[in-house]
DNA sequence: AGGCTAGTGACAGCCACTGACAGTTGACAA
DNA sequence: TTGTCAACTGTCAGTGGCTGTCACTAGCCT
């Protein structure tokens, strides 16, 4: 029909960008829905009205209400999962977590960008830390997540993860950082990037002081 | 009718302890229909029949099906705490809450089976670490139960927990590496109690370890 | 143009869970 | 004892998430 315009993605049949379209517009109104009523009580239904499909055609989408709302932090993982691939293999384990974080932020948030305003993402993320239902299904997909990451450690280090513990304690003990710096960012009253971002190397420093013998001889 | 015989709780109304078989037999029939047939092909329906009481009975006792397989963890996470409490204040953190799972596994045990056969028990949690539904449930209340901890040991060392990160990130550290050798020990094949402490020792010494800065210098 | 197939809507049904109401059964005092 | 009250239970109806099925429409390809 139209000549091979620039849009959003050159190369992709009509089918391919209604499905698309679809799919965007669905994330976006559940997301929408999901940050403005909640969670519990925004209905599928809602959501396909809002984008007007039928019910089922939401489900042919995703597999569930919870998919939709975990769906921009899947794209912030996956990023930051690429960011630990890339760092340089001199770098030690934690060192190399640290910075895939600290540094890859900024590349975190235009992969999410490209999909639903960042700001979505992030009420999104307030979101799920607090509803339960949420935040059960998004530690499950970290745990899982984590034990992905600490496969990728395994490989740098040249060890197999199921003879020597290291990899698995490290990413853990990473891991267990990251969620309490997720949550008090979350709860706190700066939503910004430098913010998290803060936070993160104040509790990533705090790792050896907690594991300290002695507290109290500050 | 009877005389006041020992029964298995003294001292209780016969509306109480009507009241604690129906939960006891609705925990126990589920237990057993979800180890045997799996979490999800198991209805509540089936559960209700089991125990002959109405799916609403059901749901009088528990919350729903989450709750029921989850009961039995609940009982060994509330002695595990009572055990953190417990320890002398003397002791450096991570030590306390070392030799509190170590020293606590016997008593949780006792206070576990005081509701249900061990053996039930140990098969629950192999479900749940199978289950994505239960695994993400289980993790929440992981969670919060951190937070918990968090508290105490913050306590125990006279600090306020949202002005020093430390009894956090300790109490993150600890229980990642808990999730390790709980998840390994599930999928291990000595199911044991010896078996896990063993796990949980090595892990634990792990820690140092893995964070050092380089792991090639071995 | 016409056949093929991916994508969709409409419908029926399962299951977890909830509110409302009525019936039953221990508890407790007269 | 007996009557009253409150706790517990069963039944029924309804909501919402999710799935299977099937007929239909619309983009694709020759």
């Amino acid at each position: 029909m139209e000549t091979t315009g620039a849009q959003t993605s050159p190369r992709a049949s009509l089918r391919e960008r209604k499905k698309q379209r679809t799919r965007e517009a669905l994330l976006r109104a559940a997301l929408e829905l999901f940050t403005t009523q909640g969670y519990e009580r925004t209905t599928v239904d809602e959501i396909a009205e809002a984008v007007d499909v039928s019910q089922r055609t939401f489900f042919r989408y995703f597999a569930g209400k919870e998919e939709v709302a975990l769906f921009t932090q899947g794209v912030a993982e996956a990023r930051f999962l690429a960011a630990v691939r890339e760092r340089p293999p001199q770098e030690a384990p934690l060192e190399a977590l640290r910075r895939a974080v600290l540094e890859g932020w900024d590349t975190i948030g235009e992969a999410v960008e490209s999909v639903v305003p960042l700001e979505l993402h992030m009420r999104a993320y307030q979101l799920i830390e607090s509803t339960p239902a949420l935040l059960a299904a998004y530690l499950r997909r970290s745990a899982e997540l984590e034990e992905e990451i600490a496969r990728v450690i395994a490989e740098r280090e040249g060890l197999d993860v199921d003879v020597d513990p290291r990899p698995r304690v490290a990413v853990a003990v990473f891991g267990g950082v990251m969620r309490i710096t997720g949550r008090l960012w979350s709860e706190g009253a700066d939503h910004s990037i430098p913010a998290i971002r803060e936070l993160t190397t104040a509790y990533l420093d705090q790792v050896g002081p907690a594991l300290a013998e002695k507290w109290r001889t500050e």
